[in-house]
DNA sequence: AGTAAATAGTTTATATGTTTAATAAGCGAG
DNA sequence: CTCGCTTATTAAACATATAAACTATTTACT
C-alpha cells in the first residue's frame, strides 16, 4: 500500500496525530473560556469583544488609539470595527471623533463608564483566570506563552499581512 | 496604599499578568488558527464548524452520532446545532434523519460528499498544522496538549453541566 | 498647484453563529 | 396510562464576520 506525505506508518487515515491535537485543544480551550468569560462580561452588559476592545484601550496613551489599531489587535476587519464600535458607543463604553491631525482616523476612546465596567469586572475574572492557572505550574505557564507566542506569529506569517 | 486580592505588589493596576497572558494568547494562537484554517476550507465549500463536525462524524461508528451528542463535541447549544446541521444538509455533506429506536434522537450522519471534501482537505490541512508545529519540539507539543486538556477539564468543570 | 495613488473607514448585502424561551414529541418509570 | 425527563426544533433578537463597493482624506509625484 502506498504511502503518502509525512503521515507515520502507524498511523491510519482516521487518527489524529499529535500536532492536529494540540490545534483542536488550543481551539478548544480557547472556546470554552470566551464560553465562560462571556458569561461574566455579560452580568455587566459586555460581549466577549467589548471587555477585549476596552482592556486594549485602557492600556493605550489617553485611554485611545485608532479603529485600525484596535482591528488589527483584535484580529478582525474594519468592516467589523465599524459595527462593534457603534454597538460600544451606543452602550456608552466608548466614544468615537475624527482624529484633529489626520480627518481619515476615527478614533475610539474609553469612556468613564467603560473604565467603571472594567473595574467591575476585574477581580472576578482575574479570579476566573486563576482558577484555570491553577492547573499548571508557572514554569508551565511561561512555557505555554512561549510557544503560544510562537505558533501566533506563525500564524501572522501564514495570514501574510492582514492582520 | 491597600492591597487587594492576589495582586503581587509589583504588578500595576494596568498591567496584565502572566495567567492573563497566557488566556489571551490561547484565545488569539485559536483566532489566528480559525482564521486561516477557515481561508482553506473555503477554497472546499466549508466553514470551520462544518470541518469539526464531519471530521468528529467520520470518526464515529458508520460515520453517524445524535445531533446531542455533536454539540456536546462542538460545545454549542442544541438550538445551534439544529441551525449548522441545517446547512450542512443543505450543502450535502450529512444526512438527518431519526434514529429509528429511540424517535427522539437526531441521527447525524456523513455522506460521500462530505467524506470527499474532508479528503480533499486532508493533506493540505496537515500542511498547515505542521507549519504552526515547527515552532516547537515534539516534546513541548506533548506538554502543551496536557496542559491544554488540564485547562479544557477546568473549563468544564467552570461551565458546570452544559456541554 | 494638480493629479494619481494609497490609506482609513463606512456602507451594504449576506452568512453564520449565539442565546433564551417556548414548544413539541417520544421515552420510561411507576 | 400518565407524569416527568430527555431531545430536538422553532422563533426572535442580536452579535459577529466577510467581501465588495464607495467616500473622504492624505501623501507622493510631476
Amino acid at each position: 500500500m502506498p504511502r503518502r506525505g509525512l503521515m507515520p506508518k502507524d498511523r491510519q487515515k482516521g487518527d489524529v496525530s499529535l500536532e492536529e491535537k494540540v490545534m483542536i485543544f488550543v481551539v478548544m480551550a480557547s472556546e470554552m473560556f470566551k464560553k465562560n468569560s462571556t458569561a461574566i462580561f455579560g452580568q455587566h452588559g459586555l460581549t466577549f469583544s467589548h471587555y477585549n476592545v476596552l482592556k486594549y484601550l485602557v492600556a493605550c496613551e489617553g485611554g485611545r488609539d485608532t479603529a485600525g489599531n484596535v482591528g488589527k489587535r483584535m484580529l478582525v476587519t474594519g468592516a467589523n470595527v465599524t459595527g462593534l464600535a457603534k454597538r460600544m458607543e451606543k452602550a456608552g463604553l466608548i466614544e468615537r471623533k475624527n482624529d484633529e491631525k489626520d480627518e481619515r482616523l476615527t478614533m475610539l476612546q474609553i469612556t468613564p463608564v467603560g473604565r467603571k465596567s472594567l473595574d467591575a469586572i476585574r477581580e472576578i475574572q482575574e479570579q476566573h483566570i486563576s482558577e484555570y492557572m491553577q492547573t499548571c505550574s508557572k514554569e508551565q505557564q511561561e512555557e505555554l506563552l512561549s510557544v503560544l507566542k510562537r505558533i501566533l506569529r506563525k500564524g501572522k506569517q501564514l495570514a501574510g499581512s492582514k492582520y
